[in-house]
RNA sequence: AGGUCCGUAGCUCCAACUGGUAGAGCGUCGGUCUCCAAAACCGAUUGUUGUCGGUUCGAAUCCGACCGGGCCUG
């Protein structure tokens, strides 16, 4: 049986999608987005997504499914994936799983599950607005005297993921880290991994930048600005965005804006690559 | 030309208790990550304190000259 799941991975600029779709055309795989921004409508030139006529041959999945104000996480990408494949399998069409957040890689790759951790927006909401004028060691504390295991495994600075765990202690009763899933390697998966040599990627990575300013990426955030989206929403965690907008507002020079998007991605690409080093049983390309 | 202020890590600094061989932010490098992840967080790194000389047991800190820069006057 011939491999009809592949992963395609690498840092941002390095040329995944290309060869996702060099891959597909040739195979006549679909696509599927593993990518926490690309998701969003209107976010098109700065998260890199794949002009649409290019994307024409080829079907993608998981571009353009959420408005900007709309989350996405994790375990959405797990289910959407998870029955993608089904459905295409079932019709024997290949897969390639291309994408970015490599979170959502990981997660993928090692059958991360996440049933028996739930979510729930309004607790979430609730917890934020509660302990949003304490001290994060009183969170880490009040954690401690719930689930101490699992405040042991979180540094204390890291609030987010304290009140991630408070979430889950406060919906299941039980300790978040002993619900934790144990990672497995996904069997009959292809990964391919993408690493070209740091200085070449970096100036990958400002020509890229510079041609999505040149195709107009200013103006796209020009017009989700004007469509009332505000700065705050999830979409705008994106590299690039906020730094747009600040410009606009008049907040910072065109050369400081590009200039600090530019070290924003470097980084980024930093710490995709922290992970993916990780993974096992890559086949690496350099 | 005269007067005046300034010159500290790759960058920015009204850091260094009015003399005891230097610090913070950013960057850089490395790392963490089990539902916001392009997020959030952690660790490490760097200096002949513009140059030369003087005073002093000891100077980034005081004195002098020079170099470089800002401002004022002409």
């Amino acid at each position: 049986m011939a491999t009809t799941l592949t992963v395609v991975i690498g840092p941002t600029s390095s040329g995944k999608s290309k060869l996702a779709i060099e891959m597909a055309t040739q195979s006549g795989a679909q696509i599927i987005s593993a990518d926490a921004f690309q998701v969003y409508r209107g976010l098109s030139i700065g998260t890199g997504k794949t002009p649409l006529m290019d994307r024409h041959d080829v079907p993608h999945h998981l571009i353009d499914i959420r408005e900007p104000i709309q989350r996405y996480c994790v375990s959405d990408f797990m289910h959407l994936s998870n029955t993608l494949i089904s459905t295409l399998h079932a019709q024997h069409i290949p897969v390639i799983v291309c994408g970015g957040t490599a979170f959502y890689l990981h997660a993928f790759i090692h059958q991360l599950g996440f049933e028996s951790l739930p979510y729930d927006e309004s607790l979430r909401a609730s917890l934020t607005k509660t302990w949003s004028h304490q001290s994060g060691i009183a969170i880490w504390q009040h954690l401690y005297r719930l689930d101490p295991s699992t405040a042991l495994a979180i540094p204390v600075a890291q609030s987010q993921k304290v009140l991630r765990a408070l979430e889950v202690w406060m919906l299941t009763g039980k300790s978040m880290i002993s619900q934790q899933s144990i990672p497995i390697r996904r069997k009959n998966c292809r990964v391919i991994g993408l690493n070209p040599a740091r200085e070449l990627l970096i100036k990958q990575i400002y020509h890229r930048i510079e041609s999505m300013i040149e195709n107009g990426w200013v103006e796209e955030v020009e017009v989700l600005l004007k469509k009332g989206i505000p700065e705050s929403c999830p979409a705008f965690k994106a590299i690039g965005y906020k730094e747009i907008a600040h410009y606009l507002n008049g907040g910072m020079t065109f050369t400081q804006m590009i200039e600090s998007i530019k070290t924003k991605t470097r980084q980024f690409s930093k710490r995709q690559m922290t992970w993916f080093k990780h993974f096992k049983d890559v086949e690496w390309i350099f």
